[in-house]
RNA sequence: CGGGAGGUAGUUCAGCCCGGUAGAACACCUGGUUUGGGACCAGGGGGUCGCAGGUUCGAAUCCUGUCCUCCCGACCA
């Protein structure tokens, strides 16, 4: 099988699609625009999700988990959302198959079970949650409902990418519900932070934080407030969004509460998600034409170790030594994999694991037995070192810390470099099309020139930083006044 | 959903134009030698050629339909 991977100068979307099937991620499968996570990637996940379970769990929420399948009836209860998701939508008409009396050994629809009412496969889990909600809240003292559920959701996309956009896809949904507005806008800037501190924390990852405009907005959001990172190739992804509701779920569920003066007024409500989309952010930030690069915070393994022995005798002994390395890592809290595998040799590990984008590597021969050191190497700046046995565990999580910093240093580093003022229209434009990233420009807060603008050149207005400076200036494509510059970006 | 390319062994692909017994490399299995950056020798196993029709004495190859994948576009809280 060739491991040879493209190279990210010459074919962008191909280095990409090789990084995630060559590193072992995830695999195409033979159901339209769905993916098959392998066990590798999937760990990748369980430990992003262990760290987000914490941080909401830490900020008071609990999860909970709701159906998958949403009567077309509820769909349709929020107006703007069902319009906003009506196109993407795979539906459930029958209930039962029989066997095709004209085919032997085939299926078919059996007409007779027909639906009375559809069923939508959720494309989120507004309309089921808001429904059950109403049933939860009668007075002040039920609120907040603060909950999250981890789910599959299915988007019957045109074009799918693997992690980017796939027709069925993992992600958290939280689903909050406040007596007041200002305690549900105070609950979706939270947890925007929460997504930004996780984004940048764990998966070094540096995101802006910002709200949309009303052109981006989340179908039923009355605000939406996002994460937006910058990949190398230099567009835009959103990473993640929480949504400020207002009443509008609550209206059109009929969520009401009692307050303590005994009025009844419905609730504010909030929601926010991140995605396996993020791993797709994690590969395209870091990784290199070797393959990916993982932070060493989430990473499946942080180490992994390789022996090099020549002969049965030598392995015996090294194989004691990295017992005791290995008990030595694992107590310092290192997650380590030893690959004593005969099939391969030394070089060939070296090269897969790079591949996998294994933050630390070590290298145990007799040579190195003997002189009491083992050859460490850091995936990221692909570096050797030495390193005495005694103390390693202490030195290699030094390095693993260090390597999580480097990562977020260096995408921060093309990230900053890449935001980019422009004042004409002509420097815009050249902006988009020869250097790529953020491009800072003043617009006139119209829809009509967001969508002018994205018609011309592709790029859509990302979001509008938060505590954005306020700096009176001219629209760069129609001139009028603005207050402030927002961000523009070609965008995944 | 429009345009383009594809689907043949576990993987990457050749064979198709011009129909005639299913191929290569890598991977896998056995044995041996090896092991500090993708090892070598010898032997071996493995494919209803995406699926369904049609043409033909005969179809991986020609025709029609269909499903799936990739790239570009449209779409994408």
């Amino acid at each position: 099988m060739s491991k040879e991977i493209t190279s990210r100068s010459e074919d962008y979307a191909q280095w990409y699609n090789d990084l995630v099937l060559k590193g072992g991620l995830a695999d195409y499968s033979a159901v339209r625009g769905c993916m098959v996570i392998k066990p590798y990637g999937y760990t990748l996940w369980e430990n992003m999700q262990d760290a987000l379970d914490k941080m909401f769990k830490d900020t008071g929420h609990v999860n909970a988990y709701f159906p998958l399948f949403v009567p077309r009836s509820f769909l349709e209860k929020e107006e703007g959302h069902a319009e906003g998701f009506a196109k993407e939508c795979a539906v459930v008409t029958h209930y039962r198959l029989k066997v095709n009396p004209d085919k032997k050994g085939t299926l078919m629809v059996d007409p007779d079970s027909k639906l009375e009412e559809e069923l939508i496969v959720r494309p989120t889990s507004e309309a089921v949650i808001w429904n059950t909600y109403k049933d939860w809240i009668q007075s002040y003292r039920d609120l907040p409902l603060l909950i999250n559920q981890w789910a599959n959701v299915v988007r019957w996309e045109m074009r799918t990418r693997l992690f980017l956009r796939t027709a069925e896809f993992l992600w958290q949904e939280g689903h909050t519900a406040h007596a007041t507005s200002d305690e549900a806008i105070a609950e979706a800037e939270q947890m925007l932070g929460v997504y930004a501190e996780f984004a940048e924390n764990w998966m070094a990852l540096p995101v802006i934080k910002g709200v949309k405009t009303p052109n981006e907005r989340f179908a039923g959001a009355v605000e939406t407030y996002c994460i937006e990172a910058l990949m190398q190739d230099g567009k835009a992804l959103q990473a993640g969004t929480s949504h400020f509701l207002g009443q509008n779920f609550a209206k059109a569920f009929d969520v009401k509460f009692l307050n303590k003066e005994n009025k009844q007024e419905h609730v504010w409500a909030t929601s926010w998600g991140v995605s396996t989309r993020l791993i797709g952010a994690l590969v395209m930030a870091h990784s290199d034409d070797s393959g990916l690069i993982l932070p060493p915070k989430i990473a499946p393994f942080q180490v992994v170790i390789v022996p090099i022995s020549k002969g049965d005798e030598q392995k015996v002994l090294i194989d004691a030594k990295v017992k005791t390395i290995m008990e030595q890592l694992k107590a310092a809290g290192i997650t380590v994999k030893y690959d004593n595998n005969d099939n391969a040799r030394p070089g060939w590990k070296f090269a897969e694991y790079e591949l996998k984008g294994v933050p630390v590597r070590i290298a145990i021969g007799a040579r190195d037995i003997e002189n009491n050191v083992a050859e460490v190497a850091r995936r990221d700046t692909k570096e050797k070192m030495s390193m005495g046995f005694d103390g390693l565990a202490v030195q290699v999580k030094k390095l693993l810390d260090d390597i999580q910093q480097n990562l977020y240093n260096k995408a921060r580093t093309y990230r900053d470099a890449h935001i980019t003022p422009a004042n004409t229209w002509d420097e815009f434009k050249k902006l988009l099309e020869e250097k790529g990233g953020f491009v800072s420009a003043h617009w006139d807060g119209t829809s009509e020139t967001e969508d002018k603008i994205k018609e011309e050149t592709k790029a859509t207005i990302r979001c509008i930083p938060l505590n954005n400076a306020r700096e009176d200036g001219k629209c760069i494509y129609s001139g009028k006044p603005s207050k402030e510059r927002v961000l523009f970006a070609l965008a995944y």
